[in-house]
DNA sequence: TTATATAGTATCGATTCGATACCATAATCA
DNA sequence: TGATTATGGTATCGAATCGATACTATATAA
């Protein structure tokens, strides 16, 4: 068993990445976790761009999460959109200086350095060592995979092209399947 | 190039860790950045047990970092000795309570269980990819390593059970050179 | 001896975070 | 239909993080 050494590895890593991302953020005033709420509503679809969904992303209660959203409206990086059926539902959309931010600072740039000295088989070797590792953590707490369409149970191929969501009932376009969703759930 | 891909899984899996790490830390007044100074105080060797040195290894101002350790030195995680020869130096040892936390909470039972789920090949090939990764991003960043002894340019094997270090210029045990070291370099 | 560097602490203000209380809308059910 | 309950979201408060700054004590260099 190499558990401890596994979960030395991954808190380094997400350290330094926390480090890095105080000392981007802190040149506009944001913090670590407004810069990953914001990531977070870059990625993901319609069903999931909502306070409480970000809140399950986070794992932390919606009222933290309120605050966090409610300095990133104020700077100018996100909207807040009323849904049309449900009026106690707001969608947060990224303004265009929101993107901006993201693509500047995400990943990071020392991370985007470090990256490129890893070889192409060792970038694929990674990505899908990282890739069991976080289903399987997710799986064995029973919590939400965040995953995109295309490898959740509930999303059904009609052509090229054209998806179906079998849970929402809703037709999906091939952009929309490459985003994360709160429903996502493993094809098993 | 997959780095965004490996940027979210590293920042998701932080992520969760850090949240098993509040929820834990919770139950004795502890804060995630709190646990993570005592883990890595429990893992390090006797050049590195100050202050400074986890300032480094967590990459936080000094300031912050003391008032991390008052914090765990009150509650009676650890306790600080005035090193002999320096005297403007304190060692942070931990006590039997700060040894005994450790071991219930780190790794997080959430992790741990998700472990036992992985295939000894997954493991191996996931401690391997973590390595490679984190490596390298220390060495593009000319980041202090943190590793073990063993890996050390400036260990050296006197014979078997005896080892010294170049650096310090003094002997080292066995049990001594698998703890992590500030001054730690990778062999080239 | 004087200056400078280093290890560490103390204090302050801005911010996170959870807990609690609260409001508005939706869903349930008698 | 009308009352109750559930849900999404916000506001406020207190405890804690975190960096910046200023400070003390010891060690090193000039």
């Amino acid at each position: 068993m190499k558990t401890n050494q596994i979960y030395d590895y991954i808190e380094r890593l997400g350290n330094l990445l926390r480090v890095d991302s105080r000392r981007d953020g802190a040149e506009h005033g944001l913090q670590p976790v407004q810069l990953e709420a914001l990531h977070y509503l870059s990625v993901c679809n319609r069903y999931s761009d909502t306070p409480k969904a970000t809140s399950e992303y986070l794992g932390q209660t919606k009222g933290t999460v309120s605050q966090t959203l409610k300095v990133l409206e104020k700077k100018g990086f996100l909207r807040k959109v009323t849904d049309d059926n449900d009026k106690r539902v707001v969608h947060l959309k990224l303004t265009s200086a929101g993107d901006k931010l993201l693509q500047q600072f995400i990943p990071s740039r020392q991370f985007k350095e470090a990256c490129q000295h890893l070889s192409d088989e060792s970038q694929t070797q990674i990505v899908s060592c990282l890739k069991e590792l976080l289903q399987t953590t997710q799986r064995t707490n029973g919590m939400k995979t965040f995953g995109v369409c295309h490898s959740c149970r509930f999303n059904q191929k009609i052509k090229a092209d054209r998806y179906f969501c079998n849970l929402t009932q809703e037709p999906l376009s091939s952009k929309e399947i490459q985003l994360i969703c709160r429903e996502h759930e493993e094809v098993v």
